[in-house]
DNA sequence: AGCCAGGCTCTCG
DNA sequence: CGAGAGCATGGC
């Protein structure tokens, strides 16, 4: 089954994809042009392999859906959403682009990263889930974290006698014990804020999901931030990741101080607080500029 | 080897 | 209250 796709333009699908290009081949991966993940929709796994046969400004994505049963007209559709969430398809990065056009810099990091599309993930469960194991440690170390909780309580489509996972259902986590989530590689304050937010969420006592449709930002970060576990960072990262609010920044995030550091300020150490003078330039979209900063200082870009 | 890495909570004084 | 300890793994 095969769907295409005209993202708004533009859209760089191969950069927008590129931090996928040393994932896990069973997980979430870019790999000889084409992007790999397990969608689920209405409770059932999908795999989907994107491909592009478009260009930045005249975008088109080939999504082959590849399953065990036969899809119906309506989860197909279905499908359509879920692609158009994970990349932000229908968004218009021109109004971003112009926003920032006064600020010199970023307007040259734009000129080279023009397209680029931050992903997303699925659900905010995963959002929340992935930035609480990204706390205080380095990113390579949370990922293979992460890679373990998935082979460990991610559910399993098998194609073609292949394995590939799904990010763990909420119930999932919750019944896991505290020792299972340490054998991850998490530390025990980890393992129970997982496990605690799971919990509240299968009982039906916490809804993420609800929170795409708030308006207000700042509440939602309050919100998370009741939660045991989720601090500022945590929260502003799950609404940039997993509810496409680009209006916030994390603005204690150390790679965030770090590469604005190298574009802003000579290199010089600065504070959260100045991370939040210059982030008002960027306005509404302050969370897309966070992302091409660090796409920026990843692929050495130099201004 | 040992220190630091996209934080946060808990416990002291 | 503010400051400081403690945590887990991976990379240098």
């Amino acid at each position: 089954m095969k769907l295409i796709m005209c993202p708004t333009a533009p859209f760089d699908f191969e950069l927008s994809t590129t931090i996928f290009s040393d994932g896990d081949r069973e997980i979430r991966t870019y790999y000889k042009g084409k992007y790999w993940q397990v969608v689920r929709i209405a409770n059932e796994l999908f795999l989907i392999v994107i491909t592009s046969i478009g260009t930045v400004d005249k975008p088109r994505l080939v999504v082959e859906v590849r399953e065990d049963t036969r899809l119906l007209g309506e989860s197909l559709e279905k499908v359509r959403e879920t692609v158009i969430s994970l990349f932000n398809l229908n968004f218009n990065l021109e109004r971003f682009y112009k926003e920032v056009s006064p600020d010199n810099i970023m307007s040259k990091l734009i000129r080279q990263l023009r397209g680029y599309k931050s992903p997303t993930t699925q659900t905010v469960f995963e959002a929340l889930i992935s930035s609480i194991t990204e706390q205080q440690i380095s990113l390579a170390a949370a990922f293979s974290i992460q890679k373990r909780m998935v082979r460990t309580f991610g559910d399993v489509i098998r194609i073609n006698k292949s394995v590939y996972y799904a990010f763990p259902k909420p119930k999932t986590l919750a019944s896991a014990t505290i020792e299972q989530l340490r054998a991850c590689g998490l530390n025990t304050r980890k393992a129970e804020y997982i496990r605690d937010i799971a919990a509240l969420i299968s009982d039906d006592k916490l809804n993420l999901e609800k929170f795409k449709s708030h308006e207000n930002t700042n509440e939602i970060v309050d919100e998370l931030c009741k939660l045991r576990g989720v601090g500022d960072w945590t929260a502003e990262l799950t609404l940039i990741r997993g509810m496409h609010k680009l209006d916030v920044i994390p603005a204690n995030d150390l790679g965030l101080k770090r590469t604005i550091s190298h574009y802003y300020c000579n290199d010089k150490k600065i504070s959260s607080k100045d991370v939040r003078t210059i982030a008002k330039k960027w306005g509404n979209w302050k969370g897309l500029a966070y992302f091409y900063l660090i796409m920026a200082e990843r692929l050495a870009i130099e201004i």
